[in-house]
DNA sequence: CTTCATGCAAACCCTTTGCACGTCG
DNA sequence: CGACGTGCAAAGGGTTTGCATGAAG
């Protein structure tokens, strides 16, 4: 996965250097979302001596690609999740972080209803659902 | 509806004072969302000498009583807009700003149909519906 | 070798906090 | 009067930018 997200870069005629492959690495290391600070933290722990702003920087040239979404957690901060360069929507385990993409799932229908209720012409929609991941679900089972 | 903000804060036991009257009726006058920073400025404009952290205290109230809802614009800023207090979802013109609510439109079905696919156990979700209002399109057509 | 990326630090938002003073009820 | 709200300024986070140096193709 990491190896396709620099494949993907470097199609795009963006440089493969040292910082970049690293920090792809690290991304692909992580399961799930991650804020910009958790991967700079990544970075620093390790001493690959990456500056903050190449972690920045990185992020928008993978959001360019649709390689990684910035998303905005329920709590208010950002978070970035890899993710395929398709149209789809992200289910984010509130207790993990873990993350999935979900396919269409018949929202076409509700936009298409708004549309007709409101008279308003949808171009855009952003969905995100927040919950418990199958694996969270049964360990808190056992827990209690 | 800047009345109906009022009388709800003050049944919520919020009391009613000057900059926070003054803040409501220039939210009322507002169609649409609007940032922080824009209702700070409204109140510059009008030398109302409302400080910086008075806006943004009253905008954590209005968002604890669900008269107001944080909302994240496609563009990544933040932004806020007037609402009712009940469950609901918003469909924002991205030309003029204009917003309307939305009731259920079927997203039960999709968030039923994402946790079957998924194995999740949802417990919140977000939708943002962006695109055009009629009074817009209208307006494009006559101007193209 | 030329172009582009990097690290660093400073600059910039946006938002929150501490505090002395003013105001609501 | 007493609790609460306010303005101001400063602090705090997160993100971006300017610039001299260093690496990629």
């Amino acid at each position: 996965m990491t190896t396709e997200m620099l494949t993907a870069l470097d199609q795009a005629g963006v440089r493969l250097t040292g910082p970049r492959r690293q920090l792809t690495e690290l991304i692909g290391r992580r399961q799930g979302h991650f804020t910009a600070a958790e991967l700079l933290d990544d970075a620093e722990r390790r001493r690959l001596g990456i500056g903050r702003a190449t972690v920045f920087r990185l992020l928008e040239l993978l959001a360019e690609q649709s390689l990684v979404e910035r998303l905005d957690l329920p709590d208010g901060r950002h978070a970035y999740i890899p993710c395929e360069p398709t149209h789809h929507h992200h289910l984010v385990c509130l207790n993990c972080g873990t993350s999935t993409d979900v396919g269409d799932c018949g929202i076409d229908a509700v936009t298409t209803e708004a549309a007709r209720r409101s008279g308003f012409e949808i171009q855009q929609h952003r969905l995100e659902l927040f919950g418990t991941c199958p694996d969270c679900q049964s360990k808190k089972r056992v827990k209690r």
